[in-house]
DNA sequence: CCACCTGCTAGGCATCATGCCCAGCAAATG
DNA sequence: CATTTGCTGGGCATGATGCCTAGCAGGTGG
């Protein structure tokens, strides 16, 4: 479960060069193909590395406008919630959460007009009672995850 | 820029099994292998495939909090903020948004206990006012994109 | 103190995928 | 009508993969 500096160093390659091979990865890093294939075999089944998908840029699709929207839910109609939720694409990930709100969502859209459609589509829903929107504008630091792999592989 | 059916076919299967060779995934979707190949090297330059980046869970790093921070930041202080939440490995990512807020991020940490240091950490700057924490409990629709991509590629 | 187990190294081997080439062909474009 | 673009189907050399063996160091428990 805990990552030691080998791992580390070998999810920073992956992540920086992810089309590499075993084989150049042992070279890189100065170990045995044996000993590479066997870590990331022990990395994946582990769940520290869930997989290897394609990272699909929503921009590039024609979704260039992101959106986070904060949900209040009527209680006990969270499970309904979630499923209508589910169904929208334009839902990238959707969260429960403490706080003022119950439920953080990542939305999409082609546009901000187009936002507006969307946010009627998944507020227009039974079990949500008020919905508030932030509009993202930029994304100084996009999901990162090199620097706390560095920092649990002990730097 | 669009996308068509094919990419879109080709975009899910390498969703569904990343480890899949060009070769595999064009004896899959029944063209030829030459096709596939341009196909996934022009999805790479449109920047639709920004990589193969392994995917890494936090949780499964030690790190099975998350959580996210809407900031309010004093005028003009922006650039100074975001140059100081880049230097902390727990921010996972960052966005400026519209609305009451003016950044909002996504944290992990070890522990709720934890958190609280996290938080200290990033609040603990002159240019932010103030800051207001959502702890995620559930993760209903974990981070997707294949729904979106069926979409844009003509379902 | 010894036996054992685990993890890394180093190598061998057959199979398979890759990168790169070609020529032919169909549809769309000018 | 000529050209361009995209897909097909094939060939070929190189290289990577999956799977195996054997040796060796370190730590653990009897």
């Amino acid at each position: 479960m805990a990552i030691d500096h080998l791992d580390g160093a070998l999810i920073e390659l992956l992540a920086r060069e992810p089309r590499i091979g075993v084989l150049e990865a042992s070279r890189r890093l100065g170990v045995a193909r044996g000993t590479v294939q066997a870590r990331l075999d022990r990395l994946q089944s582990n769940g520290v590395i869930r997989g290897f998908g394609p990272e699909v840029d929503p921009a590039a699709l024609g979704y260039p406008v992101t959106a986070f929207a904060t949900l209040e839910i009527k209680q006990g109609q969270g499970g309904d919630v979630r499923a209508h939720l589910a169904t929208v694409p334009e839902v990238l990930e959707l969260h429960t959460t403490t706080g003022h709100g119950d439920m953080l969502c990542r939305l999409v859209a082609r546009s901000n007009a187009d936002l507006q459609r969307v946010i009627d589509r998944v507020v227009g829903f039974d079990g949500i009672v008020r919905a508030s929107t932030a509009i993202v504008m930029e994304n100084p630091v996009p999901l990162r995850i090199i620097p706390l792999v560095k920092q649990a592989s002990g730097d």
